[in-house]
DNA sequence: CCTCCTTAGTTGCATACAGCCACGAACACA
DNA sequence: TGTGTTCGTGGCTGTATGCAACTAAGGAGG
């Protein structure tokens, strides 16, 4: 019986890119190093698998995540020295620019934002930088199909705004036209009548996602 | 710590319908009842998760399988009678119509294939009539892309036989030019040369998988 | 030998969709 | 009143796909 863990790779866009939320981690084994924030799995708390990584979530980060998704699970001997052999259970997630700064919890000294491109690169402790990487990937799949995560944008936006956001997941710019067009073929929004964002320039439709909030 | 196990949803084209392997369990809970066959990870023998679902389908169908995906993972303190937590890592695969027939290992009474709208609909043990429709949603949108089992093909096959064999894993018929345009634009397919299928009527190329044997 | 049947393989056409480019509209500001 | 910027739309093109028709190649049977 391994000893069980659940991982969370929290993205947010944020100072115009793509970040992954990182833990200094306080004690061994990878003392000092990044890591992905995570926890082990509870069977006396947890009533399901995502259940176990909000829980994870509030202890560690000190909130629960929208928009959580299971990536993938991994497991092996060579994964975790504190174990002869290691269960990771990895969920993504996503969260707004604007929410409240995480609180780093137990057994973490910080939390950072770092880019994902870093993360990637970076000699992040276990195999979390793998676990990063596949996590963009399936993140910016669904961007790709326009399967959005409106619970991680504002209330109302106006689509400059969302395809700016899109830009960022994806890291490549995107057509504004064509972009357009396929949000409405699709019926993915609905105009907020009468709203607009006004500012420097021309006033901005408000949109909001179709599914959201009914 | 939970009691980990590895769930195998198995399936191969036969009788001109998808199906799906099925285990009818020995022993309780559910015994006497249909269910995906699986097992407890062993960590004293399992190199990975992958190793360890090779080692269950030897150990519970007599052989190894080919073209093994990781589906999900799925825990949660009502999955199963015997634990207060279950805690399963699902994978998919596919084998030839033609390959040995399966032997039932420990704790099967008998292996047999279902089509996998009878299974999905079945009231299968645990929760695995929702694993069956998952993974059966996943290979579907493989084929959809032409992310194509060679593994599971014959080493070389005519085109007609490659489109049947995804008409039968989609449930749906495709047209025959286009099939072949998409195949041809992404060079997926090599073809034998010299090599015809003769029988009844008009001689058909052989072909083989761009990536396979090579 | 000729006809018919079936499958193999190709071609042309219509459509859908996305990328690219350009243009007019609306506002603030100088 | 002009200028700069963003908003919003429309046209054109190329690609990918669905649909349908056509020819080619073999066997079976008269």
């Amino acid at each position: 019986m391994p000893f069980t863990r659940l991982e969370l790779a929290v993205f947010a866009v944020r100072e115009g890119m793509l970040q992954v939320l990182l833990a200094r981690r306080a004690e061994a084994p990878h003392a000092g190093r990044w890591a992905l924030p995570g926890g082990v799995l509870r069977v006396d708390l947890d009533a399901s698998l995502e259940a176990g990584a909000q829980r994870v979530a509030t202890e560690r980060l000190g909130a629960p995540l929208p928009l959580l998704r299971q990536l993938c699970a991994v497991g092996g001997p060579q994964r975790d020295p504190r174990a002869p052999w290691a269960l990771s259970v990895v969920y993504r997630g996503l969260v707004p620019a604007d929410a409240p700064d995480f609180s780093a919890g137990k057994r973490i000294e910080a939390l950072a934002w770092r880019s994902v491109d870093e993360a990637i690169a970076a000699p992040l402790a276990f195999d979390h930088a793998t676990l990063v990487d596949k996590a963009v990937r399936a993140m910016r799949a669904d961007i790709d199909v326009l399967d959005l995560p409106f619970g991680c944008l504002p209330d109302a936006f106006t689509l400059g705004e969302l395809q700016s956001f899109c830009e960022h997941m994806l890291g490549h710019p995107l057509d504004k036209s064509s972009f357009r067009r396929r949000l409405s073929d699709r019926d993915l929004l609905v105009p907020v009548d009468g709203e607009f964002r006004v500012g420097a320039f021309r006033p901005a439709q408000l949109f909001r996602g179709a599914t959201v909030g009914r």
